[in-house]
DNA sequence: TCAATCCGTATC
DNA sequence: ATACGGATTGAC
């Protein structure tokens, strides 16, 4: 059996008579006799005999290393980053060692290691010091970034032999891609080089981006440094995958994500970190590849939601890259079609270069958008766009376009109907008796509340008086069926969930597609129509304008250029700053004016916020211990529904009261300085065995 | 005076 | 989380 002969137990066992007679002996003597007789009975390692070792316990206040002696027998396995066991507060725990060194300064005596679990070093230096990093900027804990890094082990795959190493990468310099954006070519060359350039980048409509990003690990690949290029989803790597192959060939870059399986992902874990490879695409997993001489980091469309680690301490992909990015000195690429909040605040800080194509080629290669408003007085008058509650002159647009090839439709939600709202005001509509909301049980019954179940048959908004109500989210399913009733003779798809087209041919259909679900076309859709865009503005969120343009500019970047008749009609508000930014097709002037408001909110990036959450008492106890850097607000409490969306171990909040929340704010420049006191915060109340508190630095969301 | 129990603190 | 030590309490 694997590890039976690292096993430290046995050699207890083994301690000769005599050595145990003396140790008997030594009863009663002093504790430096004491630290003698325990290190001459385990026979530590001949040399750098303490292992320094990170204990995989889910406390605050013993998030840091402890040390412990290296059994002889024990010292060709105990090897910097590997796996040991070791007895912690009377119970084996599992740890990694950080280092091996040749004294500690702990003044009791040592502990021998129990076991080691493998020689195989999972946790490189630079991973160790970058979940240092993470957990110091989200208040976490190393071990909880560690089980985010480090996949578990798989002890027949770390058997199977070492594939043979590939022969130096030789890049070939096809700039075919890159130089058509000014600035193109001088990053690959900084690439190839080792300048290290760090870019934000927004892709022409349209472009394939997965070979940028191929092309920009090729170019590190050529003076020998790797890359980590991460993508929002699968069909996204699927994308980036086959680009790779075709750039760098076979066997020279390996997929990691989380959902592989075991065994797969810690091939792929082991291929990488036995530097067998060098570049690294995956999913948020793949952020903490330990790539060997990282030379470029890079992530597309850093927007994606995606990108949120639902687990403690809940760091965001792009956070993590950069952190990367920033302590390594490597390269970094942020790209996208549009821009998000964080990656324009990178640019006006001068920590990142923009690299975007010059106007001209946006302009060719941007389809014509236009804005079609969406009031009642307009359905009416047009019998046939009511039935498929299109405007006339999206549905103009649509039946012109299906003459040139396919349509999509983006269609703000999954699902038949929603809520229902008033149909002049649009405010949600609600039971006049308990304020729940009202939803339609059956076509031609009257409205039903969610909440008590009562019928309201007679019922005004209060907000504007008015007495119709109409669905406040059509969904695609409904939208397809009744543009199947406006368009008979063509065929309607759908998109959507977990039936996700993968690409859709150059023929006359319409595709009918949720945000995220939609599948390109083959030379473009004739046509682009986004749907309802109001809704997508209807949340209350921290992100909402942001995410609603991101989706908004990549279903439109399907479209057909220009000149080769490609158009995008949105259905909504032609004064909102989002789709006025999609006419002109400028996603960074948006994302500046984005960035604009949020910093006159107080709102991240231009904020550090924290989010704490627990029972009342346990919260309020929080905020009066915390140290408060300057210009610190603090907002609420406030009761929230107890909601645990995020799978595994969380500190499970007490569900006899209510949790309440606290919103912490503090100008950016105190950011790592509320991270260091949240630390100190978390430290000092698992100590005390205080109720747990929730935090979350930089929460994606603030529903 | 000693044992059972409680509380606080360290965990190598 | 245990585990241990010192203080505290209670019965002889």
């Amino acid at each position: 059996m694997a590890g039976r002969d690292g096993d430290a137990e046995e050699q207890f066992e083994l301690i000769p008579a005599l050595a145990q007679a003396r140790a008997a002996a030594a009863e009663a003597t002093t504790k430096v006799a004491e630290k003698e007789r325990s290190t001459r009975v385990v026979e530590a390692a001949g040399t750098l005999p303490v292992a320094r070792v990170l204990v995989d316990v889910p406390l605050a206040h013993l998030d840091r290393p402890f040390d412990y002696l290296v059994p002889a027998k024990l010292d060709a396995k105990v090897v910097p980053g590997s796996r040991v066991k070791v007895r912690f507060a009377g119970q084996d725990v599992d740890g990694f060692v950080l280092e091996r060194v040749e004294s500690s300064d702990h003044p009791g005596r040592l502990a021998p290691l129990r076991r080691s679990v493998s020689d195989e070093p999972v946790l490189s230096p630079e991973v160790a010091r970058l979940s240092e990093l993470v957990a110091a900027r989200y208040a976490g804990t190393r071990s909880d970034v560690l089980r985010l890094a480090v996949p578990p082990r798989h002890a027949t795959v770390e058997k199977e032999p070492v594939k043979d190493a590939v022969p130096p990468f030789r890049d070939e310099r096809d700039d075919a891609f890159w130089s058509r954006y000014p600035g193109g070519s001088a990053m690959t060359a900084a690439l190839a080089t080792g300048e290290d350039p760090r870019t934000v980048w927004t892709a022409l409509p349209g472009d394939d981006w997965a070979t940028g990003l191929a092309r920009a690990a090729a170019a590190t690949l050529g003076r020998g440094r790797g890359s980590v290029l991460c993508v929002p989803d699968h069909r996204d790597l699927a994308r980036l995958d086959l680009a790779l192959t075709e750039v760098l060939g076979a066997g020279r870059h390996v997929r990691l994500t989380a959902d592989l399986g075991p065994a797969e992902r810690y091939r792929s874990f082991l291929a990488v970190s036995r530097g067998a490879v060098q570049v690294v695409a995956g999913t948020r997993a793949a952020a903490f590849a330990p790539v060997h001489d990282l030379g470029l980091v890079a992530l597309w469309d850093d927007g994606d939601d995606l990108y949120a680690e639902p687990r403690a301490p809940y760091p965001h992909t792009r956070e993590v890259l950069l952190l990367r990015a920033h302590d390594t000195g490597c390269a970094a690429i942020v790209g996208g079609t549009s821009r998000s909040v964080e990656a324009a605040a990178l640019v006006s800080s001068g920590w990142a270069k923009e690299l975007v194509a010059a106007r001209d080629d946006v302009r060719a290669r941007a389809p014509v958008v236009s804005i079609t408003g969406a009031t009642d007085r307009e359905l009416e008058r047009d019998p046939a766009a009511r039935s498929a509650r299109l405007p006339s002159s999206a549905h103009v647009a649509i039946r012109s376009a299906l003459e040139h090839g396919p349509v999509l439709v983006q269609a703000p939600r999954r699902g038949y109907a929603g809520g229902l709202v008033c149909d002049t005001c649009r405010e949600p509509a609600r039971c006049p008796a308990c304020t729940g909301p009202l939803h339609l049980p059956q076509p031609q019954l009257p409205p039903r509340c969610r909440w008590c179940g009562a019928d309201t048959l007679d019922r005004t908004c209060p907000a504007c008086g008015s007495r119709g109500l109409r669905a406040a989210v059509i969904g695609d399913v409904r939208t397809a069926e009744e543009l199947g009733r406006a368009f008979p003779r063509t065929p309607v798809r759908r998109s959507s969930g977990d039936r996700v087209l993968e690409s859709v041919e150059n023929t006359s259909a319409i595709v009918v597609a949720t945000p995220g679900a939609e599948p390109p076309a083959q030379g473009g859709y004739a046509a682009v129509v986004l749907l309802d865009t109001w809704l997508m503005l209807a949340r209350p969120e921290l992100r909402t304008a942001e995410e609603a343009v991101r989706r908004w500019f990549n279903a439109a970047a399907l479209a057909r250029p220009a000149d080769e008749g490609g158009r995008v009609v949105a259905v909504g508000d032609p004064a909102q700053p989002g789709l006025q930014a999609l006419v002109r097709w400028d996603p960074a002037g948006f994302a500046d004016r984005e960035a604009d408001e949020r910093r006159s909110a107080h709102l991240p990036p231009a904020s550090r916020i924290a989010l704490l959450t627990g029972a009342p008492e346990a919260v309020e106890s929080a905020v009066a211990a915390l140290r408060l850097p300057p210009g610190t607000e603090l907002l609420g409490p406030v009761p929230v529904e107890a909601r645990s969306e995020a799978p595994g171990p969380e500190p499970t909040l007490q569900d006899t009261e209510p949790p309440v929340r606290v919103v912490v704010r503090v100008p950016r420049r105190w950011g790592a300085e509320l991270s260091r006191s949240l630390v100190e915060l978390q430290g000092t109340r698992s100590a005390r065995k205080l109720p747990p508190v929730r935090v979350q630095v930089d929460p994606y969301t603030l529903d």
